[in-house]
DNA sequence: GTCTATACGGAGATAGAC
DNA sequence: GTCTATCTCCGTATAGAC
């Protein structure tokens, strides 16, 4: 799938030749399907939408406590720590690349983003974070973006798997009964 | 200088006719002084060393105490806070390209990092957590890495300073005179 | 040293046979 | 619907005039 290939190797990096090779059909014949590249690259962002729609959905069904499902996104980190060792978060990087090609779907790409800013933004509510839960979550994609990119650069898991610990203790820090140092 | 179009438009959408142009030359000329598009990214990634080598001795000048030369690294996202809202970080944006070019020059685009967490390193020892410096440098990496990715995918310079405020209160909270929670 | 002209390959895209 | 052949453009790189 052409998914993969822009994960991998970047959007322009990808050829058509490529992504015909690896579907094993002819390269002429994908525009019977596409009218042209850009629009391989929006159907490629709409079907990873509509994934993460349905994995948080199912994250709502599985997990039914807030903190649960907050310290499960970031568990996603090191569910996938081979793909981020080799090529980072795949929202992440497409975001920056499409952003500097001044891509006409930048704003798709970061709309994906926006799929789980909104829902951290929602368990942060839960958790009684009403105020702030917008400006949390952003943190927590922030630290995540962070985590994946540091990964990738050093090749260093542990280092993942250390930030992703520091992650959940953070979220502990943010849940109900959690002991407040005095003063604050 | 190319450095510029390879961080603003990243090093393969670069091309040499945007070089030339740029530069004032003719496309040509440019075999006289680099052998190869690779040779000129070579001669960028060591000047950009160079140049944090620089930076790095003359922070240490202007800031006597490790608490304000960690706070002043922090600092330097704000003060770049407008190429950061548009192209990121330089750094990681490049460590990122050339990881998934499978580059021969990745590592010394890592390198670059590599400085900063020496350094930053070196900070945090004499903040007295010698133990853990280096955890706390690629943390910090981190941190900074993932305010550049959001920043510019979401635009938002409010985020970046929040952000960034919210390092220099951890540094706080790392130096010695801050007081401790009980308990820990 | 700096330029123009050009080679050569690979990119995206199109036409038309089957 | 799927293929092959081909077009055009632009990339890096080279040759050679000045």
């Amino acid at each position: 799938m052409a998914d993969d290939l822009f994960y991998q190797k970047g959007f322009e990096n990808t050829s058509f030749t490529d992504i015909a090779d690896t579907a094993g059909i002819a390269r002429g014949n994908f525009y019977y399907y596409f009218k042209s590249k850009d629009d391989i690259l929006a159907a490629v962002l709409s079907k990873r939408s509509e994934n993460i729609r349905e994995l948080l959905s199912e994250w709502e069904k599985e997990y039914p406590e807030p903190a649960e499902r907050l310290k499960n996104y970031a568990l996603m980190l090191v569910k996938s720590q081979s793909t981020i060792e080799n090529f980072g978060c795949p929202l992440g990087a497409m975001c920056l690349e499409l952003n500097k090609l001044r891509h006409a779907l930048q704003d798709d790409a970061s709309g994906m983003l926006e799929l789980f800013r909104e829902w951290l933004s929602k368990q942060f509510s839960a958790l009684g974070h009403e105020a702030d839960a917008s400006k949390l979550a952003m943190h927590m994609l922030g630290r995540c973006q962070g985590i994946s990119l540091i990964t990738s650069a050093y090749n260093d898991l542990d280092y993942l798997n250390r930030e992703v610990d520091a992650l959940q203790e953070w979220i502990d820090t943010l849940s109900p009964g959690y002991k407040q140092r005095p003063g604050q």
